[in-house]
DNA sequence: CTTAAAATAGGAATAATTCCTATTTTTATA
DNA sequence: TATAAAAATAGGAATTATTCCTATTTTAAG
């Protein structure tokens, strides 16, 4: 996983293009557009290894196939729990305080990929209250 | 939303005996084998409703489907974006400050439902290194 | 009651993801 | 460099996950 294939750097730049959170679809559809040879088999695997890599997260929505994002420091998510909405913001969380309490209560070094917030959006909260 | 439907509580006391972030295949099979009439679009409807009414998250790991896991308040969630462990943990996050930022940024009063940290755990860290 | 709205069963249809095999590319090292 | 082993890929079939459809039932409202 060191030097990144031709057509592992295809499935980022594509995401980079993509910019609005795609489908693992939606990127192999860039990718061909963008004449990379890679297959779906190819991009999966890379969504993959891109997402071990840190490079990229893996976004889960209420409804629908999941979806990728670039990991871009400090720029978090917050995703609407109801319409699943995600919104990027960026917020000064003290990540190495927060890695040194999580080893303390889990035991474990674990890395820190992504923060994501799990919110209701005003207009799902509206609605919602409807009930 | 207010009260449930006998196979919404089937589902729900699914998740609750299966422990283990199941999928929505496994919660389909426990369901019938509590000799529930719910069928498996009924299934991911409720467990679609149930993330809205915040009684459970989804949980996306980097291969497989989708999981779901109950929500126990007050403590948040680290999931390791690989093998799908929940970690509970407890941390004094600002939450009025981090509130006051989202609106800045994004521009609605949005409520925060829970803190997902996504992350790599140590056994999985050493597992996918491998590859 | 009566009607409208919401939820369900059953399962077909669709969409998403993984898997397989032969081939190509990269890496390590002699 | 040569060469053997390891890793990655193409192409697409196979599998799995999810959504969708229609008729029916249940719940809520007036």
């Amino acid at each position: 996983m060191k030097n990144y294939s031709k057509q592992r750097e295809d499935v980022l730049n594509a995401i980079k293009e993509l910019k609005n959170h795609p489908t693992a679809e939606e990127i192999y559809s860039k990718v061909k557009e963008n004449n990379s040879t890679a297959s779906k088999g190819t991009v999966y695997r890379n969504l993959k290894n891109l997402v071990i890599d840190k490079k990229i997260i893996k976004i889960s929505k209420i409804e629908g196939p999941d979806r990728y994002d670039l990991v871009n420091y400090p720029h978090y998510h917050a995703i609407c729990a109801s319409c699943g909405k995600v919104f990027d913001f960026v917020y000064d969380f003290d990540v190495a305080n927060i890695r040194k309490s999580l080893k303390k209560q889990i035991g474990e070094n674990i890395d820190i990929n992504d923060f994501s917030l799990q919110i209701l959006c005003d207009k799902c909260k509206n609605k919602l209250q409807k009930n």
